[in-house]
DNA sequence: TATTGAAGTGAACGTATGTTCAGATAGTTT
DNA sequence: AAACTATCTGAACATACGTTCACTTCAATA
């Protein structure tokens, strides 16, 4: 957590978590030291601690910051249609939201176990709170008559495994779009489901 | 790489890479130090030296002979039937291979950042040999008419990021069993291609 | 029984780690 | 101009790392 305010030329809380978030993406928070991130900002690694209590609270910040995110802007993007509907926000809002924060995305699902136990649950929490709100979807699909997959549970987490995946694959620069990638993932929940 | 026979007590060049299987798993590569291997199989770090070279060679190991042992076992079960026949026995192999090893599993897919870039290219050349696997059955279907896939190469990365995802939520003590996940996948496989 | 040689020990190597802290630096406030 | 205070440096702390190696141990061989 940042002091109040810069006093002098400075560095900042979030380009400390910037860079810490690119680092541990790239090489692994066990293979990333303190002294790599300072020198990443610009500085000798003892002022990061102006700015985090220790290392662990830095990769715990990056998680919780990340799940926070990823619900508050689910919050924003639900809508109250139908399941079919409601279905295809929630992976359009998916691949976008992943496609957006691949760094963040991938610390998210690598380093849970570099996590304290305390911290790990919390994360963990988030986690499921978000699955549940895919999961009540495919469930109202389904009692609607819908939707028709035999078990909801299982079809929540093979969806979200199959969705999430994307960030491992798709660059920018290939020969798909965000906008086509996203239709082509709505094709196959849509059907996976058997809608 | 074990030498020719142990003469005295000893351990064994197995049990070097299981422990470091498993721990590896659990903790990540960047986490466990040698003395910790050493300590599982009962020895002294030094000790681990008789048989690998070095740290990074053990996890190479490791990963080579998993994707080795996929490709092989593949080959042994592949059928010659229709894409619809064929895409079921992959569906099925992949859960069932999975399920067998998830610490294998856990390192082949978390643990790529981790190898030099000449090992991190075998390793790649491998996993896109078992892609193509899956892209070619998928490809069979769609010039038969019988999947209708609009993009077979995304398909092939969404169903493989799917059904490999079972290995981060099941337990063999939860309420289904490893035969019933299998049918529940391959349910949802099959109507994400239009079969 | 004497010899061999692979297997394992335990200490040492240089280097790196996370974290702390006294002191220097420099904007901001009085 | 003086006092204040947040910030950063640079050195130090104890500990850990991967790896090497002279030496011991002991089953198997001759």
């Amino acid at each position: 957590m940042a002091r109040k305010t810069g006093s002098h030329s400075g560095i900042t809380g979030p380009a400390v978590r910037e860079a810490a978030q690119r680092l541990f993406a790239q090489h692994g928070f066990a293979a990333v030291s303190m002294r790599q991130i300072a020198a990443d900002v610009g500085v000798q690694a003892g002022a990061l601690y102006n700015y985090t209590p220790d290392k662990q609270s830095l990769l715990f910040d990056l998680m919780k910051t990340h799940m926070d995110e990823l619900l508050e802007a689910w919050q924003a993007e639900k809508s109250d249609g139908t399941p079919l509907d409601r279905l295809e926000v929630f992976t359009r809002f998916h691949i976008r939201f992943h496609l957006d924060r691949p760094d963040a995305v991938f610390i998210a699902y690598m380093e849970l176990r570099n996590l304290s136990p305390e911290n790990f649950a919390a994360i963990e929490a988030l986690r499921k709170r978000y699955e549940d709100e895919l999961e009540q979807i495919l469930s109202d699909g389904k009692q609607a008559g819908v939707f028709h997959q035999p078990d909801t549970k299982l079809a929540t987490l093979a969806l979200i495994a199959m969705l999430t995946g994307v960030t491992t694959w798709y660059r920018g620069d290939g020969r798909l779009t965000r906008e086509g990638v996203a239709d082509l993932y709505w094709d196959m929940v849509r059907k996976a489901v058997g809608a």
